[in-house]
DNA sequence: AGTAGATAGTATTGCGAAAAGACGATCTGG
DNA sequence: CCAGATCGTCTTTTCGCAATACTATCTACT
């Protein structure tokens, strides 16, 4: 038994005050905050998704995704193109504007988040990182693969 | 640099996610839901809170702690009591019912809890548990004794 | 003492985000 | 070819939450 500690929620709604206040404020001007930001990386990473895929990996309603779509595209981030495939999807890509957004910011974004965890030493953080990806259930490190493919794309 | 994947914060939301459709509806019949699970189980543990102290440490406005706190007195959990060294502050004490409620709920939640970690092998969830406490600034394992705490209370 | 400023709790108001429902377009299976 | 499901969009409604204001009380400074 021991840790079963049954307060996961609060610590976990702890850390997740401090990411938005940290991380928050660097991405003041972008279109929705975080959530346009996660958008455009989740974008970014393999294939270009349709709005429905992505709003079901961020966890958010598909009419909301439309909204948040608009705005990206208006702030020229993405683009939206029509399936081939599936007339009724259109598939999401990021613009060179967007892949140069995320170059910026991705630096900076993951700078915050190591503020956020400021109460772990580096070597904690690392393997908390590690365990939360797996929590989430995405590959082991699957999404370290963010910025990488972004700079690449951008030497292009 | 390696693991600074700038991502922590979609993770940190599938989780959270992951938490709320598990536990919600274990506390679906609780006045405020998880949060007012969280608020009594913080009142539980340590001194008696002032209304500002729970809403500093939960990170909400202390204007809904004012209907929060109300919700829960309504249903029996907790009462305000007038703070003799202070008569601006009510200390928020929980009840036998209160004390009662968290000791039904407590084991449920901890289930839900861990499935909400599903994809974590048991050792990593501990471990998990162990760096996101820390990473939240509370004590080292300060929080396991609230489940502790009620039974030993309602043996009294 | 006495006054000014800060803090605790409460009541009221207004706003903005998000879900619900409906709709046309398109795909899929029988 | 038809029924049902899915995708994206639009409209409407709901609701949580913060901002504001107010009273009572405490604290600090003079």
């Amino acid at each position: 038994m021991s840790d079963a500690t049954a307060d996961l929620g609060a610590a976990l709604g702890t850390v997740l005050r401090a990411y938005t206040d940290l991380v928050g404020p660097k991405l003041d001007g972008f279109p929705h905050g975080a959530r346009g930001y996660h958008t455009l990386t989740e974008v970014v990473e393999g294939r270009p998704p349709s709005q429905a895929a992505l709003a079901a990996k961020l966890g958010i309603d598909r009419t909301m995704m439309t909204y948040l779509i608009d705005d990206l595209v208006e702030a020229g981030l993405v683009e939206r193109q029509p399936n081939p495939h599936d007339r009724r999807q259109r598939q999401i890509v990021a613009t060179a504007r967007g892949l140069e957004a995320i170059g910026t910011l991705c630096g900076q974004v993951a700078e915050a988040e190591e503020a956020a965890l400021g109460t772990l030493d580096p070597a904690e953080r690392a393997l908390f990182r590690r365990l939360l990806h797996k929590a989430a259930g995405n590959g082991p490190l699957h999404t370290a693969e963010a910025c990488a493919i972004v700079t690449e794309a951008l030497e292009a």
